[in-house]
DNA sequence: CTGTTAGCGCCTTCAA
DNA sequence: TTGAAGGCGCTAACAG
């Protein structure tokens, strides 16, 4: 590998006009400039980004905590993220907490020891005080998908009430008054909204909550799939569904497609979360479609311009996207 | 943030005996190791990784290449490889290549950038020499799941045209003779190989491999769908089905549940590739599962085992893991 | 066992 | 407009 005095030797100039160059610093002379280029050219010269790092005491490196890497949702958020830090010169190392909060604490650690200059994290529980330390320090930090109650962080994040009553309203509509609502975890923030949401519809509507309509199995696939069945299982059961998120929804259609045709053909369902296959999900006419494009974007240049001093510090700003309501019009089988 | 040099400070000793600490070098004073500990303890001190890299001329960095961080089976793929990197003081950056070449490409160049002292890269296209300069300069290349043609880089992957080959005579053991194979790209080694278990299997059964009961309309979902689409359309389709990977599958699967009922219910399939939600696809009975997990682990050793000099160098090693052909019982209808 | 010293590659005063 | 020199934080001789 070439270094800066390697260019500096072979174009005949000091270390400290190649770095001028390099930084396009315009106090060189037009043909100093030139034999620099073409040295650089000619050694195939890159600078050593952890030189410079050490000497600028920036290590142009952000962390992401995703709670699963598996997760269509948090990885295309990733891709849209890492495109804009990168474009920035900034490297985005991706972290998985794995679903829980001992591995965000890990994943933190970890990331606090390679010197990143800020974090996006997708939080796992609602409370946050295991991060407090480093915003104190100046790092800034966003939120995405979810919040944390107790830390002065960014969050991007949908409108889940809105999302949850724009599904349950559609099928509403669609003349459907027996409406199960399958969840997960009340305590998830996502579910929670959501599940409001799937309240005001109903109330709208004068439809009562029924309690027996609501059921919560965790956030995991199998976790629709054995609300599903539950709630099939009952004397006079819904008619209709709303899936909390797509993981659910999942299970849940598993657990439909092993029904009798007539039971299958009886049963509408909507969903949170949209992905390329959504339309293999029989009986799932209604999708709302989060805006992950949007939301990436806009999570990472937050992070970037708190890091340029572009926003003014402690100002947490909260931002809620709109969701999309998609139907899907399975062909007649 | 505290130095080498505020411990030092500190814990009244030089900045080279804290080093010696830090390394596990025995050679310090158990007096000195301890209250340089609680120093380090006291002042929450952490290595600076970058001024490391830069003395010992390392950057325990590994690139990691896939073709797209939507892919379960990519993302998985990942995970693995992260976490073994990771316990060997390795920190992985991954890229998309976005399925394309010039991705590959340019993704290429930005890890060389970053110093990686090793790559893991899942190949878009055959031709590799644009990895030879590297391969040159010594860095080690492992490929994963696919291989090119003309680098003698190590390879890990699966044996496909055996995982095709057992789906299919499945199929024929249970009774099925006319067999249509929904792949995507010829040129693509890991599509190429399954056909090729495809006609071993045919041929071992003595039928005739018909050249319409193949079709070709690409590697993403919607070619899966089209080719269904086709081949449905004929006088006289095949009755089951051989989907050469999971993005064909549910294409397909996209298209069969699209399909008046009695026709779906004539028709069995097989697919290479298995995921969490492999149970929601109708139709299909036999899933090609690779081994993820070994894979992952394979690959990351065999950089780590080469950067660490364990393994010859030049000696390009080809592995071939084993599928595992699993087969799902749809509840019956 | 321990400290001093030099230098990894880069950028930035400071002087000229 | 330019170059010399110092130092970012760390480790590895080299002395003692």
């Amino acid at each position: 590998m070439a270094t800066i005095k390697d260019v500096a030797l072979d174009a005949g100039v000091s270390t400290a006009t190649v770095s001028r160059v390099l930084n396009k610093d315009f106090r060189v002379s037009e043909a100093k400039r030139r034999r620099v280029y073409s040295s650089i050219e000619k050694l195939d010269y890159r600078i050593h980004p952890f030189a410079r790092t050490l000497r600028l005491g920036q290590s142009k490196t952000v962390g992401v905590i995703i709670p699963d890497m598996s997760n269509f949702f948090f990885m295309n958020l990733f891709e849209y993220m890492e495109e804009i830090f990168r474009k920035n010169g900034y490297t985005a190392v991706l972290c998985s907490s794995r679903n829980s909060v001992e591995g965000e604490v890990e994943q933190l650690s970890y990331l606090m020891e390679k010197q990143v200059e800020g974090l996006v994290v997708v939080p796992m529980g609602t409370d946050g005080t295991h991060f407090s330390p480093i915003m104190e320090q100046g790092l800034p930090i966003v939120c995405v998908d979810r919040t944390f109650t107790d830390l002065p962080a960014d969050s991007i994040m949908v409108d889940n009430e809105e999302g949850g009553y724009k599904a349950v309203r559609a099928l509403i509509d669609d003349g459907y008054r027996r409406i199960g609502f399958v969840g997960g975890d009340m305590t998830q923030m996502t579910c929670y909204e959501r599940y409001l949401g799937y309240c005001r519809a109903l109330q709208e509507a004068g439809i009562p909550l029924e309690e027996e309509f609501v059921s919560m199995s965790g956030m995991a696939m199998h976790g629709g799939y054995y609300s599903m069945k539950e709630m099939l299982s009952k004397e006079n059961p819904p008619d209709a569904f709303f899936f909390v998120n797509l993981m659910i929804c999942l299970g849940a259609t598993q657990l439909i497609m092993e029904q009798p045709k007539e039971v299958q053909d009886r049963l509408v369902c909507a969903s949170f979360d949209d992905a390329f296959f959504s339309s293999l999900l029989h009986r799932c006419r209604y999708f709302v479609s989060q805006p992950v494009e949007e939301i990436g974007v806009l999570a990472a240049n937050t992070v970037l311009n708190r890091l340029n001093r572009k926003e003014a510090a402690g100002a947490a700003k909260t931002i809620r996207l709109n969701t999309e309501l998609i139907q899907i019009t399975h062909k007649e089988v």
